[in-house]
DNA sequence: GTGAACTGACTTACGAGTAAGTTACCCGAG
DNA sequence: CTCGGGTAACTTACTCGTAAGTCAGTTCAC
């Protein structure tokens, strides 16, 4: 009889996509720690045990999300490095928020700060973050020219990505903008910043 | 007979200090939200009731190690804002890395992003924000001087208070650089990005 | 009828918070 | 100076709530 229980006709993949569509949002807006699997699963109206068959543990639907988030991420930010260096961060930039526009908690999945040390959840995370560093670093690099130490150059790299980071913190805060006009504010303000630094 | 009981003669002021010295970083290092209390009364070589008796909570704890970091940089902060805008903003951030240097984890505390919303732990730290944000946002508003709309400028205050985190948590992975050498290299960074943007 | 999609109701671990008691320091009376 | 008694400084050993993770199934599609 009609109890709740039973399939509802919903296939594998698509009811993964959709888990995963609520999970990064849950863990986007609470963070690992705070984030918790049942929620998730009343938001995805559906059970826990059901979350556990498909990813076997909370670390294993985070890294679900965080694979997903990442390796859009590196790929989209990888294909933006061509340009002169002008305008290569601006470009970078503008792919980053371009890929967030679907999913923009998919950042803060990536950036999580209270994922534990010395878990297979912090060591991905790592990773992905590592290369999204390298790739600005390279940049960074090309932009002194020489003209920094090195340790400076491993500063303004940090200074880099924390500053996508407030941009895109920022944009979470103001949910009617687009990635357009989001990157259309932040060239304004560079050249404002360029012509007051004269 | 001398079993672990009985009082040390260390005096509830002194032991207090000692207790946010530690809760300090533990709350600095794993975040609220995976910050234990057990730990916390481990490190700091007593039991977890002595604390409570202290500090009532967990929440009370934290709002303690909150005040104490969040009126000292509020503080040092206003004394900074005095200069000719040009040099403002490094003296701003000379006055935080400054204020920083003995407890470099008070930062990541007041910044903390996984405190539960509608909390008073969650409240206090947006208010220091905001206190700290509105002087940023002075700072900001000046040096654009209405050349840019307000949502620019809420942006752009925005990056520079994610541009001081980054620094500060540049800095906590660089142990051996002092509150000097980090002014020293933001310092020389902007001088050389003006020099780029010409 | 068989396997994939699903669930209600459980167990378990861990961390916040507490009850009840122990010891050492201090200070006033003799 | 010294001998109690009161209180501040402490601890051991608990309770209790919450969230991760599991068991034993039920129902529907093919």
């Amino acid at each position: 009889m009609a109890g709740n229980t039973g399939t509802k006709g919903v296939p594998r993949e698509e009811r993964e996509q959709q888990i995963l569509d609520v999970a990064v949002e849950e863990f986007g807006r609470r963070a690992y720690a705070n984030a918790s699997m049942t929620r998730i699963a009343e938001a995805a109206g559906i059970s826990k045990p059901l979350i556990y068959s498909y990813f076997d543990s909370k670390d294993g639907l985070f890294l679900a999300c965080l694979h997903r988030a990442g390796a859009n991420l590196v790929e989209q930010v990888e294909a933006a490095q061509t340009g002169p260096m002008l305008s290569r961060a601006l470009d970078t930039l503008a792919a980053i928020v371009r890929t967030l526009e679907p999913r923009r908690y998919d950042w803060a999945v990536l950036y999580d700060a209270t994922l534990p040390e010395g878990t297979a959840v912090h060591d991905t995370a790592m990773q992905y973050r590592k290369k999204l560093a390298a790739l600005g670093a390279a940049g960074v690099t090309e932009l002194l020219a020489g003209k920094a130490n090195p340790d400076d150059a491993s500063l303004l790299t940090h200074l880099w990505l924390h500053s996508v980071s407030a941009a895109v913190g920022w944009w979470l805060e103001h949910p009617e903008e687009t990635a357009e006009s989001i990157t259309a504010r932040v060239m304004r303000l560079a050249s404002l910043l360029a012509e007051s630094a004269r």
